[in-house]
Formats: C-alpha cells, sequence, structure tokens
DNA sequence: TTGTATGGTTGACCTGGATCAATCGAACGC
DNA sequence: GCGTTCGATTGATCCAGGTCAACCATACAA
C-alpha cells in the first residue's frame, strides 16, 4: 500500500484546489508552504467572527457551512464548502474573519499562511492568477445565490441547491445522483432564505412528483431535467 | 485654475480607489498602467455578460448598477457602484464578464488592465495586498446582501439600503442625510429582492414615522439612530 | 430494552408582500 | 403651451411561505 504523503504535490485534490495549473516545480514550493495540517471535529469551527486572520484553509475532507449571525440571533448560511474548497477568504479585507466556518462532520484541513502565499504568488504567476480566480468565482457564486434568494421560489431555490451539489459531488468523483446531506432541513433553509418546514414540503412535493427519493439526509435525484426546468421557467 | 490631470496620482479618489497606501513612485507606476479612461453614458453599459474580460474598471466618477439576468428575463441587481468602487472582478474566473455593468448616470471610468495589473501587483507587495483586500471586501459585502436577502423584512432592508449608501456618501465626502438615488425603485427592488410597490409602500411607511423625508429620488434622512434600530431588532 | 433528544414531516391557519389596477407627477419632445 | 412617456404612489385583493402545533423517526445513553 502506498503511504500517503500529506502533500499537495500528491494530494488528489489539486487539480480542485489551490496547486491547479502548477508545474512539479512549483507546487514543491507550495508543499513548504502549506505546513499546518488540523482535523476538526464534526460540530467545532475552525474560525469565529472576529478571529485574527493569517491563513486561509483548503478543506482535505470533510465539509463545513460559513454563516453570519446579526445580534438578535438571526442566521444567515452564506455557504456549504467541501473538499478542495477554499475557507478564510472573508478575513482578508479587515484581518479579521467575518463570518463563522462550521465543520458539518469530522473534517481535514491545510493551514496556508496568507503572507505566505501573498510571496510565493508574487514569484509564481500561475499560482497568483490562480488565486484570483478563485477569488473571482466565490464572487460570481455569490452573485448567483444572490439571484436565487432575490428572485426564485421555494421549490426552484431548493432544486438550485440540489443541482449545484450534484454538479460539486460529480467534480469530486462522487456519485452526482446520489448523495448524503451534512446539513439539517434549517441549514439549507437558512441557505436558501426558506424555514425548515418550507425545505421539508419542498422535497415532499418533488419526491411525489418523482423528482427525487428523499429519506431523511440520503437524496436521489431521479429526474435531474426536471430539477433543471423546474429551475428555469417556473412550472 | 488647476489643470487637473488624469492620473491615479493626482485623483481624489486615491484613498479610497487602487491606489490606496502606495507611495508616491509607487502610484507613478500605477499611472503607467492605467492608460484609457473612457466616458459611459447613462443607460449604456461598461461590459455585458459573455463579453470578454481584459480589464478591471475604476469609477472615476457616477453611478453604475451590476446584475444578472435569468433565461425567463427576471432580473438580479447585486449591486450599485459609485466613484472610487472597482467593477469587473467578477470576469476574472472565466476570463469572460458573468454579469452587465451598466451606467445610471453619465459617468467616467478608468480602465486597468488586468494582466498588467497582475504583473505590477507581482512587484508592488502594497497593490497586491490591497487588491487582494479589495476582492475580498467585495466577497463580506456580498454576504451581508445575503443576509437582508436571506432574514430581513421588507423595510429592514430599505433601512439596510439607506443606510448603506449614506455611509457610502459620507466617505466620499458628500452628504450622508440628503441625497439624490440615481436608481428607480424597481431597482431598488431587484437589488433588495421586492416588488417595486413595496419599495414605494416602505418609503410612505419612512416618510410617516418621521425617519426620512423622500420626494422621487431626492431623499433625506431625518432619523438615523430610528433606522439603524429598525434594522436590528424588529420593531 | 427503554427513555430522551434531536431532527424531520405534516396539517391548519395567518400574514407580509406580491399582484393587479387606477391615478398621479415630472421630464421631455414638439 | 400640450401631449406622451416613464416612474412613483396608493388601494384592493390574493397567495406563497411563515407560524404554530402535533407527531414521527432515528440515534444514542442509561
Amino acid at each position: 500500500m502506498a503511504v500517503i504523503k500529506t502533500a499537495c504535490s500528491s494530494c488528489n485534490l489539486r487539480e480542485l484546489c489551490l496547486p491547479y495549473g502548477l508545474s512539479l516545480e512549483e507546487l514543491e514550493r507550495l508543499d513548504d508552504l502549506v505546513s499546518t495540517r488540523r482535523r476538526i471535529k464534526r460540530g467545532d469551527s475552525l474560525y469565529r467572527v472576529g478571529e485574527t486572520f493569517s491563513a486561509i484553509f483548503a478543506i482535505r475532507s470533510g465539509f463545513f457551512k460559513t454563516d453570519v449571525l446579526l445580534e438578535d440571533g438571526r442566521e444567515q448560511v452564506t455557504g456549504f464548502q467541501m473538499a478542495g474548497e477554499l475557507l478564510g477568504l472573508d478575513g482578508i479585507c479587515t484581518e479579521h474573519h467575518t463570518c463563522n466556518a462550521i465543520s458539518l462532520e469530522d473534517s481535514e484541513i491545510c493551514a496556508i499562511p496568507f503572507s505566505r502565499l501573498e510571496s510565493l504568488s508574487r514569484e509564481i504567476h500561475t499560482l497568483q492568477n490562480h488565486f484570483h480566480k478563485v477569488m473571482s468565482r466565490e464572487i460570481v457564486r455569490d452573485h448567483g445565490v444572490m439571484m436565487l434568494l432575490g428572485t426564485m421560489r421555494a421549490e426552484e431555490r431548493l432544486a438550485a441547491f440540489l443541482l449545484n451539489l450534484s454538479q460539486r459531488f460529480k467534480a469530486r468523483g462522487f456519485s452526482h445522483t446520489e448523495f448524503y446531506l451534512r446539513m439539517t432541513r434549517e441549514e439549507i433553509g437558512s441557505y436558501l432564505g426558506l424555514k425548515l418546514e418550507t425545505v421539508s414540503r419542498a422535497f415532499s412535493r418533488f419526491q411525489e412528483e418523482g423528482y427525487v427519493a428523499v429519506q431523511q439526509k440520503h437524496v436521489r435525484l431521479l429526474d435531474i431535467d426536471q430539477l433543471k426546468a423546474l429551475m428555469n421557467h417556473r412550472l
């Protein structure tokens, strides 16, 4: 059995994660930088609002949510992150984190000290450009969520959510038609701007229509085309 | 009368815009880079979805909105931008713009070729870091909008919107209690996930309560504290 | 095995904001 | 000046999704 070195150069997420597009030699320089690896138990947080920002984090395995809280306790989930995705970009602008990153299952992350990432990306053009693309992708993703929250109806939102998850699991080599949700109905609701009861009802509706089979957190997508259709032209 | 040189080094927005924090010598190097300046007439677009991305844009004067369209015509306004703010960050990730940037009044912009910005920021650490902060700030701003769309009620959204504008006008040396809205009720509504009638009604309500005085696009904030209070604990 | 806790489902009812429609007002072209 | 157009306001009505409440399912601890 091969020894699994915990280095970017041997990480099977390198095509999704920060190392994307780097040469072998460049990859090794990135390895030096990604010093700290850490396990985060389910329910624990990777960082919290107000903590000093010093590193961004790449998810090696596991599943996270990020959220923002209002003084009166209202929560908005701003995203769900899976292996190969980066966490912590929100902290760059003020040097303090502006949201909470909470693990939804036992997870493992790589910490990338930000100032070192900046110096390395001053030397490696490819890394610099890729990092900019990752940040930009986050902005575009957020626009998509705004669209969802601002203009879509409940079932459209849930369909969009499921299709997005499906596509991201696919990109990671998992089934794109069958997966376990790591988050509760309430967390899905918070992300989608809906109450948990509404999320639950939408799932039941999809099940009745034969679009999906749901049992608690286990989801099978039975008719992806219908879900897509539903998302586009309110039917 | 002093001649107004159109260069970052003499631009009165330099403390808000990309040049922030640069030394005089660094500023001059940025000047070389910002070659193109362009006027955009009210209603015209600076860029549209699908166009090839090659530069980011700094607003010298004027006012813009960015929006995303769904196939069926639904529009989501993703932001309103004013002098000193950057447009086009959405285009980095795919090298194509993913939203439309439309001018809401006669405006003037500086085009900053992106590949040249990347090379310069490989040389000037301060510029690199500031650019990262600007991108991060955009992500954090988007989280705020998600919070607004996902958890706030109509009047809270409008209050948050007005307070945000107020604070940005203030940062630019304009009155923070009295200003003209450049956008229609429909555009405000699209941004806030509301219909124009609801926006109009919320304005009327605020007026009745004495929080604001509104006449068409002219707004005076009479009781900022009440607006803040309304935003925080649903009253 | 049973008790408890947490999360999910479902039903009945209510309401904030959408929808539909009429009217008003400001800006602009002629 | 006067009509036309576009945006804003306001009223009446409707409904998607919120709220409240009961109940069910699963996981885990005793």
